[in-house]
RNA sequence: GCCGGGGUGGCGGAACUGGUAGACGCGCCGGACUCAAAAUCCGGUUCUGGCGACAGAGUGAGGGUUCGAGUCCCUCCCCCGGCACCA
């Protein structure tokens, strides 16, 4: 072959768009299901479409395209789709401020972003493309959502929300701010309304059993999943109320504290609470103030908490005694039975209820070592023996769980009970930008789900907004329809679906979206489960968590053969900037656009992939970008030098200098290294790290003979290869430089030549007493003698040792000798 | 408040299974090239002492286990993520 003349200067904005034109002419990423090789799914989160990428998104998918491309090039059939999370809030908020329907401004974002990621050269199957907006995907989760109904696992109920009394409008939590809503600056009140619920519940064992099975998920978020469900056995007890009809059930968790009650606590819903409402004005007032808490939990639990007593007092189940019943604002109806039983000396939150409002603090369990608790300084929280308990003191905490769920049992007080902290997800949202729910309401307001064939139920995307509730409200035309099946007028739902919703099946529609008839098919099966799935950490429990309840919901339609979506789970760190997290409002963002055009796409990779280790945050550097520019720079010349002076063969073996073969060790061991930092580790800092010190080996090397220019070859090469997942524009140019046809994606990835690691000698350290006093050089077969000997006959070795007793020499192979002295 | 994660040079980070703390890169300092600058190349760079060989200190704070601790255990401080309607 010809002597190539390679530009000398590196210049990636030409190479890129030679390297992405080649791409698409060999339409190198469309993949087809071959029951012949093993596959690959390897899916990032998809982004919301909202208006440009940041480099949270780059970095994301950058994770994600490194591993699709490394294992292509390990010869598996690899899907890697893209598509867009559409609809969502931002949209609504976008149209009021611009005057643009939602449906429109989404589209002109995501025509934008895929333009960026184009550039970037993600290797995605861009015909799998979707859109969750678009009503060829959202009308299976309609019909989906019908399956569900008529299987008994949808049913309606009501729930609060933060009402924002001025703009008549249901806020989310992200709008209100210090309890007032973001816009109007107006006290937000908790209002009951009528939504529809999921019964996420009906999985919680299964969701929480299987989480044993995600060996390749972090540890850290099977824990937060496993504490979100939480499941708890304990004792469900009803406590008579004094004067009235009316059962107080409530639930604990430790039956053992339960002679310790002295107060009960119920929610400002509660029917007792408002009963007492009626003729206490006081109550009244207390209740009226409860309405002005908002439905998250952060400020539940943070806020101050308070009560006032109702007047009326509960019985206690086992002795007897009355008492007295408050109502607080830390109790909230819709989670459990709405009330609770106190016991100040043995939980730290009615301890300090109780020291607020002195009411009684009784100990009834005591530590198992005798001593006495100090409940002036707190509640005591740990298990123990009972005392003042009647017929149950002496037992310890287990005994008197047993005991007093038997008594409760036996006398119709109560019963055992597991519980979950989960609740059932609630799918209903009072907006309009997002998938409409099919269901229509006869004149009796009985709820029929839209026939399949009606389906889907499009969203009307020509819309004025104003920001004042959702236009489907006042749309007539989208509202009035027919009761399905019969001959009588409905009205439509006019909520829309929460877009967890969209974001808990897409995964499995990617397979098949081409398909009109079905909202699976049997290619599902061929790509499910997702080998490696890639995204952030706040996504840890919600978005996990639905999409696992969504695949088994979808396996049990008989649509799927899997149990779980996911088999492996990286989550990425955050992109800091100045230590906090680059976003609008900090005005600290960086524009990945802006960086692409100066220093081209494979720089901005190999900085993302080059700062932190995937899943710790990402501190933003501009001069670091600068020297992973100058690092594809160095590379770029190299090779051109290389190459300006002709082919080069394979070494000769045989006949290598020290010199040569210590290169080749180089190269061999950094394959090593790379392969487990790709393979296995997912950290790709290291893996590039060694490739920079195995470049920076070769820039040293000068050796021009035909061996030195073919171990030049063969260290070229395998950088090229290793690197190429990671920056793959520059990479396919210098393959083809180096002499080679076709993509080097198409190419494998570089063998380990065992032979080329053999070395003679190895360097030891020695310390004394734990302190690295020298480091010896001895034979690779050196036995333990020998290497004790060399280390005491160190010079240093001796300075420390001197005349002091070696008590003994430990050696560890392969890495160091510790001589302990005294 | 509860659940989860983190804290290592001037900076990002490395040290994977308890075994050389600071790989690699940035920045900085010095030098080469240049009329000069940029770019590029070469050398140095944890702190303290020393010309040096070396020695002492050092991984948020305090304690412990061990021949040996950034890594394991206990107590504490700070930062970040999630908390069910942001996605």
């Amino acid at each position: 072959m010809a002597n190539r003349i390679m530009d000398k200067r590196y210049n990636p904005a030409t190479i890129e768009k030679e390297v992405q034109q080649r791409w698409e002419d060999a339409d190198a990423f469309s993949v087809t299901e071959d029951p012949d090789r093993e596959k690959f799914y390897c899916l990032s989160m998809f982004p919301y479409p909202s208006g440009k990428l940041h480099m949270g998104h780059v970095r994301n998918y950058t994770i994600g395209d490194v591993i699709s491309r490394y294992q292509r090039m390990q010869g598996k059939n690899v899907l890697q789709p893209m598509g867009w999370d559409a609809f969502g809030l931002p949209a609504e908020n976008a149209a009021i401020q611009n005057k643009v329907p939602p449906a429109k401004w989404t589209r002109h974002n995501i025509a934008a972003m895929r333009e960026q990621l184009k550039q970037l050269g993600f290797a995605y199957d861009w015909n799998r493309e979707l859109a969750t907006c678009d009503p060829s995907y959202y009308r299976w989760e309609q019909w989906f959502f019908t399956r569900l109904y008529e299987k008994g696992l949808v049913y309606k109920k009501t729930a609060a929300v933060n009402w924002d009394p001025v703009d008549q409008t249901v806020l989310a939590n992200e709008q209100v701010i210090d309890g007032k809503g973001w816009r109007s600056g107006a006290p937000v009140e908790r209002r009951e309304i009528p939504q529809w619920f999921l019964k996420i519940t009906d999985y919680a064992d299964e969701l929480l059993a299987d989480l044993e099975k995600l060996e390749g998920w972090p540890e850290s978020v099977r824990t937060m999943q496993a504490n979100w469900i939480g499941r708890s056995e304990g004792v469900e007890a009803s406590f008579s109320v004094e004067g009235s009809d009316e059962i107080l059930k409530i639930y604990t968790t430790r039956p053992d504290t339960i002679m310790g009650v002295s107060y009960m606590a119920v929610a400002s819903e509660h029917p007792l609470a408002l009963k007492a409402a009626e003729s206490n004005e006081g109550v009244a007032a207390f209740n009226r103030e409860c309405q002005h808490i908002t439905t998250s939990e952060a400020a539940l639990d943070t806020m101050e908490k308070k009560g006032m007593p109702l007047g009326i007092n509960a019985i206690h189940p086992i002795s007897g005694e009355a008492v007295p019943i408050w109502v607080s604002n830390f109790v909230l109806m819709a989670y459990g039975t709405g009330a609770v039983m106190a016991v100040p000396a043995h939980d730290q939150r009615d301890w300090e209820f109780a020291r607020k409002y002195e009411l009684p603090v009784k100990p009834v369990v005591f530590p198992t070592d005798g001593s006495r608790p100090d409940l002036e300084k707190g509640a005591f929280t740990d298990k123990g023996i009972l005392q003042n308990s009647g017929e149950f003191d002496g037992l310890t905490s287990e005994q008197a769980f047993e005991a007093i769920a038997v008594y409760l049992e036996r006398e119709d007080k109560g019963q055992r009970q597991v519980h979950y902290r989960l609740r059932d997800w609630g799918i209903s949202r009072q907006r309009y930008w997002g998938c409409p729910i099919p269901i229509i309401y006869d004149e009796e307001g009985r709820a029929w789900p839209e026939d399949e064939n009606a389906l889907p139920v499009r969203l009307p995307e020509e819309v004025e907004f104003e920001g004042l509730g959702s236009p489907l409200e006042k749309m007539d035309e989208f509202r009035q329809t027919t009761v399905p099946g019969q001959d009588k007028p409905g009205e439509r739902e006019t909520d829309t679906f929460d877009t967890f919703f969209e974001s808990s099946w897409y995964f499995a529609r990617y397979c098949c979206n081409d398909n009109n008839e079905a909202m699976l098919d049997e290619r599902a099966d061929y790509w499910l489960p997702v080998d490696q799935y890639i995204g952030g950490i706040e996504h840890a429990v919600l978005h996990l968590l639905y999409a696992r309840f969504f695949h088994k919901l979808m396996r049990d339609l008989g649509l799927l053969k899997s149990d779980e979506p996911f088999t492996n789970l990286l989550t990425q760190g955050m992109v800091l900037k100045d230590g906090s997290k680059m976003s609008k409002s900090k005005g600290n963002t960086v524009d990945p656009q802006a960086l692409i055009e100066k220093y081209g796409a494979d720089t901005v990779r190999l900085f993302t992939m080059f700062a932190a280790p995937p899943e710790q945050s990402l501190e933003w550097s501009d001069s670091a970008v600068e020297g992973a520019f100058r690092f594809l720079k160095r590379l770029w010349r190299l090779v051109a030098d290389h190459v300006e002076q002709g082919p080069a063969g394979k070494p000769e073996t045989d006949s290598l200098t020290e010199d040569q073969r210590e290169v080749r060790r180089k190269i061999h061991t950094t394959i090593i290294k790379v392969n487990d930092d790709i393979g296995r580790r997912y950290t790709f800092n290291t893996a590039i790290a060694a490739v920079m010190e195995l470049i920076n080996t070769l820039t040293d090397t000068r050796d021009e003979s035909p061996n030195g220019r073919a171990v030049m070859q063969e260290g070229l090469e395998a950088a090229t290869l290793l690197l190429s997942p990671i920056v793959p524009h520059i990479t396919d140019h210098i393959w083809q430089e180096l002499g080679h046809e076709g993509l080097v994606m198409d190419a494998s990835w570089p063998a380990v030549d065992e032979s080329a690691l053999e070395t003679d000698v190895i360097q030891l350290i020695v310390q004394v007493n734990g302190k690295l006093r020298a480091r010896i050089q001895v034979p690779v077969d050196a036995d333990n003698e020998q290497i004790e000997t060399t280390a005491l006959a160190d010079e240093n070795v001796k300075r420390f040792t001197g005349d002091k007793t070696i008590r003994k020499v430990i050696i560890v192979p392969g890495r160091l000798v510790n001589v302990v002295v005294a």
